[in-house]
DNA sequence: ACCTGAACACCGTTCAAGT
DNA sequence: ACCTGAACACCGTTCAAGT
């Protein structure tokens, strides 16, 4: 047996990537297993041992992978007002959280200390942050960088705790239009007292 | 073998709790296995599932129990101002998440659609809300109660998402104070926004 | 060098069998 | 009625053995 090199090295990384985000989008994090994916792309288990490390090293890279689309997503016109493109982004974590949900659900669902994720991977999370903070410093030109970075943390915090809730309650059953509007408020009184 | 009866089902059932929570704590969520905790109290796998349907109706009273403990550590002396209970609210949620990291934590560790939680879980997450609700209104008399509920939402938002931060990244190597000062920060511009 | 598949050390859950 | 412990159907990970 084996020996087939139908495939190079990383074309097979390529398949299992895919496979997986297939599994995740389809049937979320509890149904990701080696065997599953070693089934899906035609390969065994220990294959998937030549292109990952382990379980958690794929992982990582598929939350990576939608990290990186999630950022794409988060593009706004320049021509806009600093306060309208805040509100965008919101609306655009929103859009995403809505139709990726299952993706994007798995970005926080935990399987090891956050301590221990890779360089990469807590860089392309604060890579996020860098958007709102210079939208907020414009609305405050005198602000610190520290005073820039919490307050962008906060917003996102509030961003995500208000997606959280519309999303995870009952899953689709409330209206989108009621989540952006809630969104839009707390980002308005956000903005509001940051602006002061 | 069976038939001991040297504890009654209640007090097995509140054995089995204190176990796995030690097992939380200690160690968090991955190391906790209907195994360790069986051991841990003295009696066979099968009887732990005579006082809980499986590991997810354990794992929820766990997390049922941690919101009650930290609801209780929200008080706030009625004599201060609403701005002020606000601020103590926010340094409280901080001090528990601090100091009970690996519960805190495992809150927020989904192993199963949160829409599928119990009714009683969701109205413990409901209740943690209410003293925000009432202090948010106590500064805006004028809003509505949806408004209210959304601002709440998003200040818990906000609130949470700093002390993931300063408590997820390095695990404790950021001085509290920081976190309490950037905390104190991000709450003072919601509330600033809010008042309005 | 590439790949297999059996083996190892685990899981959660069930349930016939014993007292 | 209470409790056991073996059995079942799974996991992730490793690695000798084949081509």
């Amino acid at each position: 047996m084996a020996r087939r090199s139908e495939h190079s090295q990383e074309q097979i990384k390529e398949m299992v990537l895919g496979a997986a985000e297939a599994i995740v989008v389809k049937h979320g994090l509890q149904e990701l297993t080696v065997r599953k994916i070693a089934m899906d792309i035609g390969y065994t288990v220990g294959s998937i041992y030549m292109v990952f490390a382990n379980m958690q090293d794929l992982i990582t890279h598929i939350k990576l992978r939608t990290l990186e689309q999630l950022a794409e997503q988060l593009q706004t016109p320049v021509t806009d007002s600093p306060t309208q493109q805040i509100q965008t982004i919101a609306e655009q974590y929103y859009n995403f959280a809505e139709q990726n949900f299952n993706r994007w659900h798995f970005l926080f669902e935990i399987s090891q200390p956050q301590s221990e994720l890779p360089l990469s991977y807590r860089q392309k999370v604060e890579q996020l942050l860098q958007p709102l903070i210079q939208l907020l410093a414009q609305l405050r030109p005198q602000a610190s960088s520290a005073e820039l970075e919490l307050a962008a943390r906060g917003l996102w915090g509030a961003i995500h705790g208000v997606s959280v809730y519309y999303l995870g309650g009952s899953l689709g059953r409330t209206a989108t239009q009621d989540a952006q509007q809630a969104l839009s408020l707390v980002v308005t009184h956000f903005i509001r007292g940051w602006q002061v």
